[in-house]
DNA sequence: CACTTTGGGTGCTTTAACGCACAGACACCG
DNA sequence: CGGTGTCTGTGCGTTAAAGCACCCAAAGTG
């Protein structure tokens, strides 16, 4: 991604907020660089900030004893981490992990508590996103049990890929099969595949997309299902990452 | 179950709020009859109505094209359909389906919302369990990928005996099948497992629970999980089915 | 009373994914 | 520079569940 796009890469719920409103709620917030495989919180643990994206994005990972993970949702700059205060609780029903490194706003529960007492509009934004969050666990919850391994990986490396505003990240086939809640072998093959097609490439965890209308071919229908249902309730993501892809292009950094 | 013990049956959401409120909200609600297999709302649609199960209960469906429905929560006299209404939102997530025929009390979200106006107790309660269904979903998902058949055929069977309040309840093995998201041959090998070691028997639909115990050692971890996570949020559901079958067994009516 | 529907039982073959195991390759570090 | 850990590739045999197909028996219907 080149140099120039980067600050247009804001967060979508913040963008939702008046300027005035905005403006002062970023006075509580501090950013934060969000390191790979951080772990935000855990479940059933209370937590004691919030996060809003800006590059990074992160995990919201299920985990039953004796199991691999299983990735439920992911948080990139159009979501947020801790929606569960729009119901006045500061405890996380899910682990969360850093799976792109990057940037975040961060804000102390506290003030934001303080701070919704007084911007109703961003207590309903709070409450739409959990509304998405929560149809958006029941279709994952469904997908990872009926989709097949292939489909399930490429829509995941779209989501991924739309969340890291970039045609690269990391992210080896362990960590997948961890959120996807299958064997590393499983990924190497499937992901070999994709290669073979010429549909994305990797080396040692670095992750290039190549032809991301292969990959929605692939994809089971969860995905644009996901970015429907999102669209249907909190509108469209300032930049997606076809914007900035066509930005990178015609400034002639692909 | 024995007519004595029916009265004892209420709705522990409602149960919690004071008796005044409960009194107020009450003069708003209907008793409806719940019929099996009736569909109470569909996923994305909006709803009108909420409902506080008394002896009924609710399955909560997700639904995928081409695929069977799979069960992401159950709805019985411990809580009630229709929290998105906590997030001032009245579109389904999932669909629901009555899967115990029984009563429920049943209230205009119209009302409801006036209502909540003027109780920021049941908000709070609506809050809790919205809570509470984040936390089961993804423990749901989670199962419904690792575990196997049998021990979530187990751990489904108990769920619905507690909601049920009674030792026998209808369910067909294509019902069972659905909400498992597995075959209805596969119900019917593990079922009959199950019976054959006098844990349960059934005829056409009608399946009694013989051993509870024996069905707690086979089900998974997840059966208790959600007993716990309710308990730790909610508290104790006023009459859980070890009570009422205590009263059954102390009336000489097992 | 025949006739149909529904619920349950059984037996195949097929398959996606599992568990396990090992080998090559690159990358970083002292 | 060689050592060690990480990432990926590959190849087994195993297995839970899938799909499909057909059976019988009980219950409901005209």
């Amino acid at each position: 991604m080149s140099a120039a796009t980067v600050p247009l890469i804001t967060n979508h719920i913040l963008q939702l907020l008046t300027a005035r409103d905005r403006h002062i709620l970023l006075q509580y917030c501090d950013v934060v660089q969000l390191k790979f495989a951080d772990i935000l919180c855990e479940p059933n643990q209370r937590y004691r900030y919030l996060y809003f994206p800006l590059s990074g994005f992160i995990s919201l990972v299920s985990k039953l004893a004796g199991h691999k993970p299983l990735e439920m949702g992911l948080i990139g700059n159009e979501g947020m981490l801790g929606v569960t205060l729009a119901l006045g609780i500061s405890t996380a029903p899910m682990q969360a992990v850093v799976q792109g490194k990057g940037t975040a706003w961060r804000i102390d529960i506290a003030d934001l508590r303080q701070f919704l007492q007084h911007c109703p509009q961003l207590q309903h934004l709070l409450q739409q996103y959990l509304f998405v969050q929560l149809s958006q666990l029941s279709q994952s919850a469904a997908c990872a049990h009926f989709h097949e391994l292939s489909p399930r990986l490429a829509r995941w490396l779209l989501m991924s890929h739309d969340r890291a505003h970039s045609n690269q990240f990391y992210l080896t086939h362990q960590f997948l099969a961890d959120m996807l809640g299958v064997r590393r072998s499983g990924i190497t093959v499937a992901a070999g595949i994709l290669q073979q097609q010429q549909f994305i490439s990797y080396t040692r965890g670095m992750i290039s997309i190549l032809d991301r209308q292969a990959l929605k071919q692939i994809a089971c229908e969860c995905y644009q299902t996901a970015v429907d249902d999102y669209r249907a309730v909190l509108g469209e993501p300032q930049a997606t990452t076809d914007e900035v892809l066509k930005q990178d292009y015609a400034q002639g950094t692909p």
